[in-house]
DNA sequence: CGCTTTCCGAGACTGGAGTTTCGGAACTAC
DNA sequence: GTAGTTCCGAAACTCCAGTCTCGGAAAGCG
């Protein structure tokens, strides 16, 4: 078996990815997804067609990659409390799925991800396990105040506090506001908070 | 302003409906949401295509319809305690949504919302108000037996619950078990009765 | 009866996503 | 140098969602 990480041949030029990601980005928030053309992405980008498919797997995903620069939520600020933590990461779910740009390009990934299983994969190791790194960071440090008898599966948090936020923005298209967010924090916090003071699962 | 009710001319055939739903069904169930096509749809029926049209707006709502046939939760199961009742629902919502068919449609459903504001505000006042007032009803059967102290707003509590399922199937794409499901139904109940028993919000 | 309207199947048509093909250029290995 | 590989822009090409047009049929109204 060759070495697969040889690089032969004429090496890929990374002006065109930033040309494609700025052409995409300028014609996403004049024209908004559905009427953005992968000709009209590729000739303002002075590019052809072939060398957005080369980088991009579809449309959805250059329009992802062009308006949701970074999905990690960095390192979660430490407000002091369970509940202000886990309100200040609502926030910053929000923030990142929110803006009119994401709004419009997250749910054709979605759409994107049941045709792809590669792009699903892709899209898991990435922002999903880095949210849920961060969010085991978080309930360690509530471990540490005494909030938390118990420790708790990161996972499940993670799906408990970001999936109302996504549900609220993406299925029923309401608006969210730091109150909601807010409210939201609380019960979970608060939920959390009695299950691992509670008998153990299973 | 003329009568806008008014039936005039030859009436809509309601066997091409089921003749439509039916063969869009099977379609979907031997090829996959995105090798169905509308022409296949239209052919194996033995219809037009414009008799498609005039009935569902997209592929993405034609499919829909073809695979989920009822999203109301119905009379939602009194179990006896709201935790139990929570994990019921929890259940009917993942049986509607994580059926194979319906994993592939419901994200390109969502993704036709983005273009389709009539869409949206028609399943908001179907699927959405719906589930809504049985939501309500579990909540008022919570605060008959004393669990909650104060009513709760059912949007928000629908919200906590459907959320995390929704995105574990649609935005993880990780299978969801019954166990999984449970857990969910104890942390947001735990949540809701300190909720309810602490703070006004605001 | 005619007149109007809406339905129907069939199929042509448009526009855009994604693929392929072409000639040419850039790089590596020999 | 030469060969082999991968890149590039350009553009032709395939496929399919969605629209439109046709001739005809079925209904209500006069």
């Amino acid at each position: 078996m060759p070495d697969s990480g040889q690089q032969l041949g004429r090496p890929r030029d990374s002006h065109i990815d930033h040309a494609v990601l700025a052409a995409a980005r300028g014609l996403l928030a004049e024209v908004g997804y559905s009427r953005v053309t992968m000709d009209a992405t590729a000739a303002r980008a002075g590019v052809g067609k072939a060398a957005i498919y080369r980088r991009f797997g579809s449309k959805a995903e250059l329009l992802f990659a062009a308006s949701v620069h970074d999905m990690s939520i960095e390192p979660p600020p430490d407000t002091g409390s369970l509940r202000g933590d886990l309100h200040a990461l609502a926030r910053l779910i929000h923030e990142r799925l929110g803006n009119p740009l994401a709004r419009q390009v997250t749910p054709a990934l979605m759409a994107e991800m049941v045709r792809s299983p590669e792009l699903a994969a892709r899209l898991q190791q990435t922002f999903v396990a880095q949210q849920r790194a961060d969010f085991a960071a978080l309930l360690e440090r509530a471990e540490r105040r005494g909030e938390l008898p118990r420790p708790l599966d990161p996972a499940l948090a993670h799906l408990l506090l970001s999936g109302p936020v996504f549900m609220a923005l993406f299925a029923f298209q309401d608006p969210v506001d730091d109150t909601v967010l807010g409210e939201i924090a609380s019960v979970i916090a608060a939920g959390l908070v009695a299950r691992s003071a509670g008998p153990a699962p299973g």
